[in-house]
DNA sequence: CAGTGAGCGAGCTTCCGCTTGACTT
C-alpha cells in the first residue's frame, strides 16, 4: 500500500521516476490533457463570460477511471506535470476532475529527469499557479474561437471541410508568399571572373577570385582581353585567426531541421524515430524548446570528451535559448547516457541517436581554431584587383565531431591552402577565367525549414510542428513534391596561352525534392483570409497575443476581458463578411478559344481547380470541363496551356466493336476501352499523341497480366479468388482482401481453409467500422 | 479510386496543444 500518488504527462517518465522514487511512491501518467473544450456550442458560454465547458476526451476515460481509483487509496497526491502553462493547466484540469482536496494535494515541478531534481521538487512542493493556469485557458479558449469561426466562413465562401486557424493559417501564408515571390522573380546573369595563379614555383596553383562582379559579357571580354597586357603583383598577404563556435545541443525543432537536412528525414520521420528512443530510455523527451542540459550530463559529456579526444577538446558550456515564446520545461535533447555513442535499433533510430550524441558531445567542446589568410593582388592596368582567401584548421575543436549543416545552394566559396608569397612578387598566371552566374529565386520551403520559420515568429510549440506540417497538406492547401529541373546555357571564357576562348555549356537548375508547394485552393483561401481578417493571419498576431498570455499569468489581467476584446470586434467581422463578401473560386478568365470563340476560364470546381471551355448558362451547348493537371496553377496557367487540356479525351478507334478512346485521370493518363482502364507507360506513351495500335497493345498486356493475377477459384463458391497481388498472394471475396498467412501454399490451398481465413479476418474489419460509426456521432 | 463540374437539403466538417497507440490493403 503506498501512501503517494505522482502523476506526471508521460508513461516513459512515469517508469524512470518510479525507479528513483521507491515503493512509497506510485506514478501515473495523464498521457497529456485529460479534458478539452466540448464541441457543440464552441465548448464556451460567450454570453456568459466565456465559460468553458470541460469534458473527458473519449480517448482519456480510461485514464481517469484509473487514475480515480488510485487516488482513493493515496494519503498524498503529487501533481508532476510539465513546469509551463499546459503543463499547470493539466495539473488544475486533474484536480478538478479528479476532485482532489488542497490538503493533500501537491503541485511539484523539475525540468530534469534525474534524481536529484526530482527529491528536490518533492521537497519543495507548491500551489497550482492558477493565473498560469488562466493564460492556457486564454490560449485554449482562442483558438478554438478563432478556428471555429473562421472555419466555417470558408465552408460557406470556398468549400466544405476547409479549416483555418492561428497557426495553420499562417504557416500556409508564409508558403503562399513565397510561391508567389518565386513566380515573380526573374534570374538576372552576373559574371565572375577567378584568377589562376602560380606561387612560387610551377605546382603551387592558387585561386582568386576578382573583387568585382562584373554586369556584361562585354565587360568580360574586355577585361580577358586587357589581362594579356596585365601586370599581376601582390600588394599584401593578412593572416587572421578565426574562431568556430559548436552549435546548441538539440531542440525539436533544430533536430527536425538537422535530421532532415543530413538524413532526408521527414518532420514527423524524425519525431516517430525520436519516441522510439525516448521510450526505450536512450534519449531525454523528444518535444522540447530548451537548448539546457543537467548539470548530470554537462559532466558526463566532460569525461566522455576527455576520455576519446583529451582534455584539450573538452569546453564545457551552457546555452542561452533564443527562440521567442520558449518555456524550457524540459532539457536539450540529448542522450540519457551520453557514455554510449551507439545503440541498438533499426537503421533509422541508429543514425538518429548518433546525430544526437554528436550533438550534444560537440556542444560541450573546445571551438575550433581557424586561420584566414588573404592575398590582394592588384592588376596594373585596371581598377579591380584579385583576392585570394584561403582558410587552415589550427585546432579542430567540436570539428571532430560534429558539422552543423545550412539551408544555402549558395556556390561553394574559394578557400583552401595558400601558397607562401611575399609582398611585391609578380604573378604569372596558368589561366583566367570568366563564368556566367544568376542571380537565385528564393528557396521554396521543405517541411523542416518551415518550422525553423514558425519558430522564428513564435508560432506553433514542439508538440504541434509536425502535426501542422500535416494538416496543411491533409486539407490539401500545400503538397510536398519533388520537381524536376529545367536546362539553362550560360557563358563561360578562358584566357590561356594568350588566348581568349568562349563556350556555351549548359546546367540543370530549379531542380525541387521534397519541398512544400502550396496548391490553388491554399492559396484562394489565403488571400480570402488576407483580404477579410488580416488580423489574425498577420505574422505577429501569435506574438501580440502570446504577450496578453503573459499578462494573464502575471497576474495583472483577467483572462475573459482580454478575450473579450479580441472577440467582440472579431465577431463583428466574421458576420459582416458571411454578409458582404462572395463565394470566391479563384476564377480566372483567359480569353477565348481562335477555333470557336468560346470562352476560356479556370476557378475552383466541385472535385478541385478545372478549365472550361464555354458560358455555364449557354442554352444551346453545355460547357466542357477539363480538370487542370498536376503542377499547373489557376494563379499562372496560359490560354494556350488551358486549350491543350480540351484535347483530351480522344477517340481513337473501334476495338473489338467497342470504342477506344485516351484521357487523363486522377492515376495519370489511361487508356479506356469495354469500361476498363489501362495506364499509360510513363516516360514511353504520351497521351496526345499515342495511337490506336499501341492502345491496343497496352490492353492486351493488361489482359494477359490479369490472367497471370489469377490463381484458382474453388468449386464450392466462385466468389472466393485467389489472387496474385502486389503483396503476394491473397483471396479475395465480396470486394474485400484476406491475407494468407506465410506458411500456406496458396495454389494448393483448400475451400475450407480459405472460408476459415475469410472468418478469423472479420474481428478486425469490425473493429474499423464501430470506429467509423464513433467517428460520425 | 480513373470521363464528373446543376441543384435539392440534412448532416457533417473545423481550432491548438498535451500525450500515445492502432493502423497498413
Amino acid at each position: 500500500m503506498s501512501g503517494n500518488l505522482v502523476i506526471v504527462e508521460s508513461p516513459a517518465k512515469a517508469k524512470t521516476i518510479e525507479k528513483f522514487l521507491g515503493k512509497d511512491f506510485t506514478v501515473m501518467s495523464s498521457f497529456g490533457h485529460i479534458r478539452d473544450l466540448a464541441k457543440k456550442n464552441f465548448g464556451i458560454d460567450i454570453e456568459n463570460n466565456y465559460t468553458p465547458e470541460y469534458i473527458v476526451s473519449d480517448d482519456k476515460k480510461k485514464v481517469v477511471a484509473e487514475l480515480k481509483k488510485k487516488v482513493k487509496e493515496a494519503d498524498v497526491v503529487w501533481l508532476a506535470s510539465d513546469e509551463d502553462r499546459e503543463g499547470e493547466a493539466i495539473a488544475w484540469h486533474l484536480y478538478d476532475e479528479l476532485k482532489l482536496k488542497p490538503e493533500n494535494t501537491k503541485r511539484i515541478v523539475f525540468h530534469e529527469i534525474t534524481k536529484s531534481a526530482i527529491l528536490h521538487a518533492i521537497e519543495n512542493p507548491r500551489d497550482i499557479d492558477y493565473n498560469l493556469v488562466n493564460a492556457q485557458q486564454a490560449r485554449r479558449v482562442l483558438d478554438r474561437l478563432v478556428g471555429f469561426e473562421l472555419s466555417p466562413v470558408l465552408w460557406k465562401k470556398i468549400k466544405p471541410s476547409l479549416s483555418a486557424g492561428r497557426v495553420q493559417s499562417v504557416s500556409v501564408r508564409i508558403l503562399v508568399e513565397r510561391e508567389r515571390e518565386i513566380m515573380k522573380f526573374q534570374a538576372t546573369p552576373y559574371y565572375k571572373v577567378f584568377g589562376h595563379f602560380f606561387g612560387e614555383s610551377k605546382d603551387s596553383l592558387f585561386k582568386a577570385e576578382l573583387n568585382s562582379r562584373l554586369g556584361s559579357k562585354k565587360e568580360v571580354e574586355d577585361f580577358l582581353e586587357n589581362c594579356k597586357k596585365s601586370e599581376f603583383v601582390v600588394e599584401s598577404t593578412t593572416r587572421k585567426p578565426s574562431k568556430k563556435k559548436p552549435a546548441a545541443p538539440f531542440t525539436t525543432s533544430t533536430l527536425q531541421q538537422e535530421a532532415s537536412r543530413k538524413m532526408g528525414f521527414s518532420v514527423s520521420q524524425t519525431m516517430s524515430v525520436a519516441q522510439k528512443l525516448y521510450e526505450a530510455g536512450k534519449i531525454t523527451y523528444m518535444r522540447t524548446d530548451s537548448v539546457n542540459l543537467s548539470e548530470t550530463a554537462v559532466e558526463s559529456a566532460k569525461s566522455v570528451i576527455e576520455e576519446n579526444f583529451g582534455k584539450k577538446y573538452s569546453s564545457p558550456r551552457k546555452f542561452q535559448t533564443k527562440s521567442k515564446g520558449a518555456q524550457e520545461a524540459h532539457e536539450a535533447i540529448r542522450p540519457t547516457y551520453l557514455e554510449k555513442d551507439t545503440v541498438s535499433g533499426s537503421a533509422a533510430e541508429k543514425k538518429l541517436y548518433d546525430l544526437i550524441w554528436k550533438r550534444t558531445i560537440a556542444s560541450q567542446m573546445s571551438d575550433a581554431e581557424l586561420e584566414k589568410t588573404t592575398i590582394d593582388i592588384s592588376i596594373s592596368n585596371s581598377k579591380y584587383r584579385f583576392a585570394g582567401h584561403g582558410e587552415v584548421i589550427v585546432f579542430d575543436g567540436f570539428l571532430k565531431v560534429y558539422m552543423e549543416s545550412t539551408d544555402d545552394e549558395t556556390d561553394e566559396a574559394v578557400k583552401g591552402l595558400l601558397p607562401k608569397i611575399n609582398d611585391g612578387q609578380v604573378l604569372q598566371y596558368n589561366s583566367i577565367n570568366g563564368l556566367e552566374r544568376f542571380t537565385n529565386k528564393p528557396a521554396r520551403y521543405s517541411e523542416a525549414s518551415l518550422v525553423k520559420k514558425l519558430e522564428e515568429l513564435g508560432i506553433g510549440r514542439p508538440s504541434t510542428y509536425a502535426p501542422t506540417i500535416s494538416t496543411i497538406q491533409n486539407r490539401g492547401y500545400v503538397e510536398k513534391e519533388d520537381r524536376e529541373g529545367v536546362e539553362r546555357s550560360y557563358d563561360s571564357w578562358v584566357l590561356e596561352n594568350n588566348e581568349v576562348k568562349k563556350t556555351v555549356c549548359t546546367e540543370i537548375t530549379g531542380a525541387e525534392k521534397g519541398k512544400l508547394f502550396p496548391n490553388d485552393i491554399g492559396m484562394v483561401v489565403n488571400d480570402f483570409l488576407v483580404k477579410y481578417f488580416q488580423e489574425v493571419v498577420d505574422y505577429n498576431f501569435t506574438a501580440k497575443v502570446e504577450e496578453k498570455f503573459d499578462e494573464i499569468a502575471f497576474g495583472n489581467i483577467e483572462w475573459p476581458k482580454m478575450i473579450d476584446a479580441f472577440y467582440k470586434p472579431f465577431h463583428i467581422n466574421v458576420e459582416q463578411t458571411l454578409e458582404n463578401s462572395e463565394r470566391d473560386s479563384g476564377e480566372r478568365i483567359l480569353g477565348n478559344d481562335p477555333k470557336t470563340g468560346k470562352q476560356v476560364s479556370v476557378r475552383i470546381g466541385r472535385f478541385g481547380p478545372m478549365a472550361q471551355l464555354g458560358l455555364s448558362d449557354d442554352e444551346n451547348k453545355k460547357p466542357e470541363y477539363s480538370a487542370l493537371q498536376k503542377g499547373q496553377l489557376l494563379e499562372t496557367i496560359t490560354l494556350e496551356e488551358a486549350l491543350v487540356l480540351f484535347q483530351l479525351p480522344r477517340q481513337l478507334g473501334e476495338y473489338e466493336g467497342k470504342v477506344v478512346t485516351v484521357a487523363i485521370g486522377r492515376f495519370g493518363p489511361y487508356v479506356r476501352h469495354d469500361g476498363k482502364f489501362v495506364s499509360l507507360k510513363k516516360g514511353i506513351d504520351d497521351p496526345y499523341t499515342v495511337e490506336f495500335d499501341r492502345a491496343v497493345e497496352l490492353i492486351e498486356e493488361k489482359r494477359e497480366a490479369d490472367r497471370n493475377k489469377f490463381i484458382k477459384t474453388f468449386s464450392e463458391d466462385e466468389n472466393i479468388q485467389i489472387l496474385n497481388g502486389r503483396y503476394g498472394p491473397y483471396i479475395s471475396f465480396e470486394k474485400n482482401n484476406y491475407k494468407i498467412p506465410k506458411d500456406i501454399d496458396a495454389a494448393s490451398l483448400d475451400y475450407e481453409t480459405a472460408v476459415k481465413l475469410i472468418k478469423e479476418a472479420p474481428a478486425k474489419k469490425k473493429a474499423v467500422k464501430k470506429k467509423s460509426v464513433k467517428k460520425k456521432k
